[in-house]
DNA sequence: GACATATTACGAGATTATTCGTAAGCAATT
DNA sequence: AATTGCTTACGAATAATCTCGTAATATGTC
């Protein structure tokens, strides 16, 4: 088990990550044409903030050729679970089951979810 | 159904909110005590930001005595609706089952507390 | 090669969040 | 009433994040 260290992208950061994870590689120019879909910012924003994420290793780029080519450099799931924990942990009082709680709560959840959600307990329950 | 503006508190109102909600309400010295037990941070540090999520309505003060008396204005089940569901939208393409199962399989859950999962999910099925 | 277009690099301003020092006020004690 | 201790108010420094303008560079077209 490697030493870890913790995951923290910035909100901007964030929408960027959905970005590349979505689409596994992507200009710049790519990036910012699906963040302006739903969010007003200019095109230099977007480069300068995707060049600090590449200096921060969150990102990794092929610079080859004169348009770089990006990706993410941190994983969907490892970066879900750290800020889900921290979510439990700060939120929560560390309570899983109360996050679980409100989430089914809040939104509507369809049958196949939820029948996804009850087999892994029941995974969960025969593993102890 | 009224409008209702988001609520975003910060990483540090957070922590103090926290302490309100636990403790119905506190004064400055107080939740001060709290925090200090995991963070390291000045006493006037902890009263201006008390200070600030007064001015922003986060939180209620009495100030009828020399040492104010104050409470959240805000309710932990509110906030941690906003909160979890920003995170089901921005990082789980909005599935609220990828959220609940990546929180089951990060934490590990007690029996009762999976039972308590069950049986919501249950009433949920009922109910459609 | 000159021109238009698109890209990256870089610096610096704007905004927000966090931090704490200092002053002033109040209350209890001597 | 002076001293001590705790409180609030306030301003300002620092840090982190987000923003964009401008310049330099490359690419392709005429």
């Amino acid at each position: 088990m490697s030493e870890q260290a913790p995951i923290k992208p910035t909100e901007s950061e964030l929408e960027i990550l959905q970005v590349l994870w979505d689409k596994e590689h992507a200009t710049v120019r790519e990036v910012h044409e699906v963040l302006t879909a739903h969010k007003d910012v200019g095109y230099t924003t977007t480069l300068k903030l995707m060049q600090i994420m590449f200096e921060k290793g969150l990102v990794l780029r092929d610079d080859s050729s004169k348009t770089h080519i990006y990706t993410a450099n941190v994983s969907r799931e490892n970066t879900q679970q750290q800020l889900v924990n921290k979510l439990i942990r700060n939120l929560f009082n560390g309570s899983t089951s109360q996050l679980v709680m409100q989430a089914l709560g809040n939104q509507s959840t369809s049958k196949e979810e939820l029948d996804a959600i009850e087999a892994m307990i029941q995974q969960l329950k025969n593993k102890s």
